[in-house]
DNA sequence: TATATTTACGCAAACGATACCGGTATAAGT
DNA sequence: ACTTATACCGGTATCGTTTGCGTAAATATA
């Protein structure tokens, strides 16, 4: 069964007119009669017509529609991005197509390719976790597509980037844990290629070696599929704990991976922040009610959205190619609360 | 800056034929010699080809696409039905353009029309907390678009619905409360006129009267705005804890109630499950990392979200009007956990 | 050899909306 | 009375693709 609209020709027919005066009429062109005007109006919002945007966008070689591939919709974090991607989307006369990588390199060169196949006008994209090369994204970049990255950035040039500054969020955390009376930290961060885990690591590295704690490659962990799978959280605790030199405090840069390892404390009777102390990189919005509280690094994610967005349309709205790429970098909010409060014995 | 495709006259331009031949060459069409076939192929492989989708959506009268309208992305809840929509969605060929109510009436009626405009082949919706009558949705329906109802259910019939089974899941939860102890039960409830509200009530109120315990109207508490904002619950909380006969449990109907109520709880050092017993309705994926653990409500809101895309499509392809409709009824599951663990005091 | 059939392709219309290029009235100016 | 201006409207091409129809050449049949 089909939805079927009014068009012009209907109208054109019933009140006995050309397309052409009927298209002009509702344009308020000034070569209708105010006369016909009001009568093709009149006719035009009792069927309440609209106009066909397929139509439209055939003729004009634009869809108002722009693509939004994530790894993940059901994410806090990503959920909230696209959100303030669909409001910006909204006001501006755009809808939004969501595809999703599912952290998988070949969803994401499929579902991309998808994307530019469906005449998206734009995308705006957060790389899997899988992803480590970027070809896919560049060569449909240098066709043409309008794009912005964001969060897990691509790794070229000229093209807008927005982001938090993970290397200062990721910083600030380990600095906090330090001053706290942590000395032996791990990092589990993401995937090694990512933008995000690359800046938390040489963030989290540069807080240990300005406080002149030795760095310990053996205290980095990375996750391949971010923490999606229990099991790869398990098995890197397991292996963290084994350590020799008892860590003391893990800097989680995923959501998922941050709910994982409370998870597996939980499981193993690892009191926190007593036994270990936890920061989580977390857009949940009930990390404050979890016992103990979380310590977060939040990520202002609706407005990174909403930028992201507007960088985006911008781009396809102007003229000219364009010149001037901007990388717009957020600030991250460090929520200090139990989980990673004063050590109380060393 | 706009992408700009390869299109059939392009091939034909380049290869001297005439793009009927060019189409028909792709499409394997027996009237076309092989000779014709392999250059019209290669050449479209080299530079790769795709047909564009705007022209073909005018032509076939089909976009290819489904609206999904909620109230709110950044749902726990929502954002997994889209997941399983959007799955649903890939494996057929469409994609998924989503759209937001806010919880705001208005919001919802300009938002379906959007989507209607956008010519989706059809739209899967769950209503906002405000909306109280249907006209707006049953007048496009009537009109001929493809629908499914989900969730916060449509009140006329002839429609696909997928919901859970909101009497029995709160039923269930209330006689959960009553076996371990608890007497005197409030319901926190969603906006009055939600179906999903009308119906958990009503299972509320089943299972009270099955155990032979007064109904009183004054410990159910309806939520205009689904406890989106921190303060209508605390206004409500407020209310109940007031009242003389003090409640000694609470079933609370959505995500942001229940976590809203663990907040005031947590502020006014009220003790769950001590004080105040709790169970709410929630896909939050922690609510088992909280303190105490929370018992929750689930719903398998992937499993809806698949199942709606499968009935709209199914509907979309299908030659005739759907005669038959189904109300797809799935079981919510009661994840006993410590928020309402066995009274100890009475 | 003459006719019938097949092969292989081109032409043009259609989908809905827009815009350029026209055209025909009526009215005003010379 | 003739030109010019203005108001108002229609015809048609266009976007990219598909498809029914037409037709030339090539092959097959009588």
């Amino acid at each position: 069964m089909k939805f079927e609209a009014i068009t012009i020709k209907d109208i054109a027919k019933a009140l006995g007119l050309s397309s052409s005066t009927v298209s002009r009429a509702l344009r308020d062109s000034y070569e209708i009669s105010p006369k016909t005007k009001e009568r093709v109006l009149l006719y035009a919002k009792e069927y309440n017509y609209s106009p066909n945007p397929i139509a439209l966008s055939l003729k004009e070689k634009r869809s108002s529609s722009i693509g939004v591939l994530v790894s993940e919709i059901a994410n806090s974090f990503f959920s909230q991005v696209i959100n303030g991607i669909e409001s910006v989307a909204q006001e501006n006369g755009y809808n939004v197509i969501i595809a999703q990588s599912k952290e998988d390199f070949n969803k994401e060169v499929s579902s991309i390719q998808y994307l530019a196949s469906r005449s998206v006008d734009g995308i705006i994209l957060s790389v899997s976790s899988e992803t480590s090369t970027f070809n896919h994204v560049k060569q449909l970049y240098d066709r043409g597509m309008n794009m912005v990255s964001f969060d897990r950035l691509v790794d070229f040039e000229d093209i807008h980037k927005v982001a938090v500054d993970n290397y200062k969020a990721a910083y600030e955390a380990t600095i906090h844990f330090i001053e706290n009376g942590y000395k032996n930290i791990a990092c589990f961060a993401n995937a090694s290629y990512l933008s995000i885990t690359q800046e938390r690591v040489r963030g989290y590295k540069a807080a240990l070696s300005d406080h002149f704690i030795e760095i310990k490659e053996d205290n980095i962990y990375y996750c391949l599929h971010g923490g999606l799978i229990y099991e790869e959280v398990e098995q890197i605790m397991t292996k963290a704990i084994a350590n020799e030199q008892r860590i003391d405090a893990i800097l989680a840069c995923s959501d998922k991976i941050t709910t994982n390892i409370m998870r597996y404390c939980q499981i193993k009777g690892i009191t926190i922040p007593d036994q270990l102390s936890l920061v989580g990189f977390s857009n949940l919005d009930l990390t404050d009610l979890l016992t103990p509280s979380l310590t977060v690094v939040r990520q202002p994610a609706y407005e990174m959205g909403r930028k992201s967005a507007e960088l985006l349309i911008n781009m396809i709205e102007s003229k000219r190619p364009t010149k001037h790429f901007e990388t717009v970098i957020f600030a991250s909010e460090l929520h200090q609360r139990n989980s990673s409060k004063v050590k109380v014995n060393g």
